[in-house]
DNA sequence: TTGTAGGCGTTATCAT
DNA sequence: ATGATAACGCCTACAA
């Protein structure tokens, strides 16, 4: 693998204006910065990563902590990241392991800062470590987590489909959530009761169900609330694949959706365009929330601004087939 | 950040002793390497990554280059790498820029080595680079790649889905295949023909029918078939989420699946647990395709052997629902 | 067993 | 505008 000295030797040139063609692209004559060029070209030559950042005082290196895959917002990140000229490394942890090598890669100094993406498991522990290191989380985060965070607003969104149920004239609306406490889950659980609040609805704790983040979840939440004596006219679910086995047990009961019961989700996960019908909910604008987190964690990095802000972006209310009657 | 230096000032010792102890762990009296241990930890110390593999020869650095996600996969790699000492980072593409980071992580010696994960678009350019860099492929390569690869044998697995639908007693078996040019397509095809061949039924091109990775272009391959004169009374589809659309075309049209006619997928993807019928398919064991791949990496890297081997791993029927008929 | 010093490939400082 | 050289943090001969 070719260095700079070879690439100063064929150039005739020394490394110092190799590294200047290469970096600032300035205050070299034409002349010689073409031969530089030519030289780097000649010997496919690459700046080796670590002599570079082994030197230089700032880090362009950002490590993206990832539960799930997100894809949209991985591609955001992307997108950001290389516009301002630096590079991401992801450390896909699954559930298996909450802490991930992000401390580890940042005291070893490869990365400069972490995006924490989707992130269930925040502890008290990686908390505190965390306040030393520039990170963002992006899309959940913990109430107590001084961080700046990227989110939609979860209680408004929630609070928006309930209140759209609640006009399409239902009276006994179910919520499904999640059994864990996510700062999401507690979130859309309370707009889900404050618009039932507003709207001067009481509030049935037998209406609300809560279990895993799965289809199979879903299949169980229906039948607890249709085994129940109070049985609901519209079910919210925290999540798309939820209503979808939410969906699947009205079915197999013939109950119709959306004509008996409607039903909604959130996320607008490629599932909901799979399932008939296709399920209202709400789309998070994933690409766009990459992208804010990783400007902001270059903020945090370049101005050492660490005041932890919550960014807010617009979620987006997609009515489809699970919530209207269609008329053939 | 604490360097080596404080280090051995804290403990009271010179740096090659705080290096020894950290890496050899031998030629040190226990005296001092409690000492050093101590300052170590009162210091949080981690040696810089950068300085670390600059001066050192070998790179335990592997790069993982993702389109799709896939978890389990990474999973296998993950916990292969570790055991190896190895630490991995993710390249995702998606399928934006299909050539990725890769030679540019690998030229600028960040990474000793990469996975392709499922790589879809691997290019006579790239093959050509590659050649000079361990790699692998995990779950996709072309015929002339010359890289290791690790999968399962698409064509016999193919072979076994129509033979086990032919026993079904169906006569016309029609295939949905992928209009790219993907070996594992390609694969597949082939077993479905040979099957059809070696119980002497004819092949129709008018049963085969070619589209995109999606639950949409199940739709439109299901409406193409059942428009046609020959109609077939088993589908075989490419890939999982294929069938699903397949699948509610039929429902959408009062077909009977698995009555009237059946269908089945591949890949065992969660959408086959999540629509009725649920959808017979093949299990491709990505958590030790993962795992294998990591493995077969690591020996090249280490041992320079750079013959590109083909790993076949076993696939697995799942037979579910779309493809029996239930005796309620 | 322990310490000193050289060098990995860069970038940045200081001369020229 | 250009070149020589120090320094980044680490490992590893080599010396003691």
């Amino acid at each position: 693998m070719a260095n700079i000295n070879e690439v100063a030797k064929l150039a005739g040139v020394s490394v110092a204006t190799v590294s200047r063609v290469l970096n600032n692209n300035y205050m070299v004559s034409d002349e010689k910065k073409q031969k530089v060029l030519d030289a780097v070209k000649e010997l496919d030559y690459q700046p080796n990563t670590y002599a570079k950042n082994l030197r230089q005082s700032e880090n362009k290196m950002i490590l993206v902590v990832c539960t799930i895959m997100m894809e949209e917002a991985l591609d955001g990140i992307k997108d950001a990241v290389q516009q301002a000229g630096y590079d991401i490394i992801i450390d896909y942890i699954g559930f298996r392991d909450p802490k991930s090598n992000a401390l580890k890669f940042l005291q070893s100094g490869l990365v400069g800062g972490v995006i924490f993406l989707n992130l269930l498991h925040f502890d008290d522990e990686l908390a505190r470590v965390m306040k030393e290191y520039p990170n963002v989380m992006c899309g959940e985060f913990l109430t107590k987590n001084p961080s700046t965070s990227v989110s939609i607003d979860d209680e408004k969104a929630a609070y928006e489909m309930t209140d759209y149920l609640i006009k399409q004239n239902k009276k006994n609306i179910a919520f499904v959530g999640l059994s864990g406490e996510f700062k999401f889950a507690t979130d859309r659980e309370r707009g889900y009761k404050r618009a039932l609040f507003d709207h001067e609805y009481s509030i049935d704790n037998k209406l609300i169900v809560k279990g895993e983040y799965s289809f199979e979840s879903g299949i169980d939440a229906a039948r607890k609330l249709m085994d129940s004596e109070n049985k609901p006219d519209a079910i919210f679910c925290i999540q798309d694949k939820i209503a979808a086995g939410v969906i699947e047990y009205l079915k197999e009961n013939n109950i119709n959706v959306p004509k008996d019961i409607i039903v909604a989700g959130f996320d607008n996960h490629e599932i909901s365009e799979m399932i008939r019908p296709k399920i209202t909910t709400v789309a998070q604008p994933f690409y766009e929330m990459g992208k804010e987190s990783a400007r902001a964690l270059i903020s945090i990095i370049k101005d050492e601004d660490h005041t932890g802000k919550r960014i807010y972006l617009n979620h987006e209310l997609c009515v489809k087939e699970s919530t209207e009657i269609k008329n053939d």
